[in-house]
DNA sequence: CTGTTAGCGCTTTCAT
DNA sequence: ATGAAAGCGCTAACAG
């Protein structure tokens, strides 16, 4: 161990940052970890982002004064100084609806060890809204935007436009968009419950939503469900939308509703999991055999789909997966400084597959 | 209509302005609506804020320059300036897991039109995960933090010392603090389910649990919920805690480890409503008679309790409005700029109650 | 009631 | 390789 004679100046200034570590009431600025380790505040700086011109002296100094008091950057003068902040704007409509709350989970995930932050922004379904709620956000100068669906209002595609970052929509890759957009066809979702129907035999065949068919995914899945159908000769039979949230109760009500004019529907299939278990609920309350007097079939694949008697028949959607790629290419994006072309999506889009795809489950 | 005579000057900035509306490529800034409207910059910045100590006329000219230029406040500016951001960290530990969507909902609820964000930060169980993230999101100079649970490392409650702000923690009220609590007490909720497992007769009583009982609030229910059964004389059977995350195939496949020991129990209290409708399907399929052969029950009160046969009994909690509360807690100190007593926050609280309660559901 | 001055903490020029 | 100066957009603190 080596005794080292400090000049006064030295003394001084290793005093005032004594004092700095012990009874500083605010966080130690970029000034304070400058002063300690006797360099300007520009080359502190540097040496903390880890630039290029910076020796190696220099940088050990500075990286140990900001180690002793404790210092952390202060994001939001970065930010202000530099164009955008280092948060990443998530808009979803709600978290109790069983598929966002995994979504942001795998954002977290996908974002993990960036330095990214997320603000959440809740839309609560509707377009108006959500552009509402993106006018907002966008006020914090985000580094990356996630946003649910890709039906939006024209102000809301002209902020998207304008916005210079990386732009990720979730859990709908039907839109027509050069952006990127990580998710599933409810096109296609639709189409395959309809084509599941049809082998199975059914013919005499119901639908179930909820909320007036907010969020349009899954007005998408219906659709494309009833074309399928009929273009294998089978209509619809009948349908109920209902007014409200989807939720199990609603599920039992409308399946009161739809039964009324309907009374011998072979299958009905429903907007989501939640609205499914609710009718069979109901349905198995009135006696009814499932699936043998009627079958029920779900939308996103719950865990609970496979604690009912019988299990319930569902589509189960990769929600995890696709919130995790959605945060990896923010954060590629974000790293790299510059968006990804189709070809680099494709590439990150692989992964999704590997990860989980959307598939029948108890068919 | 009255005709005006511009100015020179005014022309210029009237000509300014409308070059700013038309084709300026960034936001605009106070700057942008002083100009247009021929007053100093603080004086916009008054008019906008609605201060006092502006003239009504000046007030129209900003707000019309505003409106036309489609201004909107840089809250990172702002929150550079002073102390604080616009921002509500939310620390919770996982979105997947049945408790904290509602949450972070009744959240949002509650922090409505404050013009206030929300942060979230994933914690992921454990406590000093929490801390590490805390001490990042404190990087944000938060308006207000909403922490889950009552347990943290010292670290983080020197954090919480020095934090200059509102700060509640949600979920949990067992905890001894100065700090604002919403929530429920578990210990209560252990006591509750005990007493009802005694007032049913049963006598041979095991549990489940999972994740090593992180979240620590399960541990309380746990424990408490065995000295109710001790103190009027009855030991508890067994119990099994799985080291995984807690899931409905978790819950199965710990039913499976404490059947193996015990075969004879009577009823099984778990940690949450997913385990023990895991556990429940896996009894089915046994061929167990629910609740003749043996008994259930679970937490929180999902609705899916009520769709599974026969319905789960469960611990009903009112996330949504501890969430809702939690945001008005913070609302209301950042709205008037002062922490409120334990008084106030016990009048808070008296709205919780009104909105729900924790409670016995299908029991 | 209105404006001028200064500065939050950081980073982008532009020197040296 | 290092530093000085300027300024991001906004708002307290002080004039007038």
């Amino acid at each position: 161990m080596r005794m080292t004679t400090l000049s006064t100046d030295e003394i001084r200034i290793f005093v005032l940052g004594e004092l700095l570590v012990r009874k500083m009431q605010k966080r130690p600025t970029l000034k304070d970890v400058a002063a300690y380790s006797q360099v300007s505040i520009i080359s502190a700086s540097r040496a903390l982002r880890g630039l290029e011109n910076v020796s190696p002296e220099l940088r050990a100094k500075v990286e140990a004064a900001a180690d002793a008091l404790g210092y952390s950057r202060n994001p939001i003068a970065g930010s202000l100084r530099g164009q955008s902040s280092d948060l990443v704007v998530v808009l979803v409509p709600a978290m109790t609806n069983n598929v966002f709350p995994a979504v942001v989970d795998g954002i977290y995930a996908g974002l993990s060890q960036t330095g990214l932050g997320v603000v959440l922004g809740l839309t609560g379904y509707g377009i108006e809204s959500e552009e509402r709620v993106l006018r907002n956000m966008l006020a914090w100068s985000p580094a990356g935007l996630v946003l649910s669906g890709s039906e939006h209002t024209d102000d809301t595609e002209a902020m998207l436009a304008e916005f210079d970052g990386p732009i990720v929509e979730v859990m709908d890759i039907d839109g027509e968009t050069e952006r990127s957009q990580v998710g599933l066809s409810h096109l296609e979702a639709g189409r395959m419950m309809a084509d599941h129907f049809l082998k199975c035999g059914y013919r005499r065949i119901g639908y179930i939503g909820a909320w007036g068919e907010q969020p349009l995914r899954s007005r998408k899945r219906r659709i494309s469900f009833e074309e399928e159908l009929r273009r294998n000769g089978v209509e619809l039979v009948g349908r109920f939308i209902h007014p409200d949230p989807s939720s199990v109760s609603v599920g039992a009500e409308s399946f009161d509703r739809l039964i009324e004019e309907h009374s011998d529907l072979e299958a009905i299939f429903f907007a989501n999991d939640d609205l499914a278990l609710g009718a069979m609920s109901n349905a198995l309350d009135r006696g009814l055999s499932i699936p043998d007097d009627m079958a029920f079939a779900g939308f996103n694949g719950l865990d609970v789909c496979d604690v009912v008697r019988p299990h319930l028949t569902t589509i189960v959607t990769p929600r995890f997966e696709v919130g995790c790629l959605a945060g990896k290419i923010i954060a590629d994006t974000f790293r790299t400084g510059e968006n990804k072309g189709p070809q680099q999506r494709r590439e990150l889009a692989l992964e999704l597959r590997q990860g989980g795809t959307t598939r029948l489950r108890n068919a």
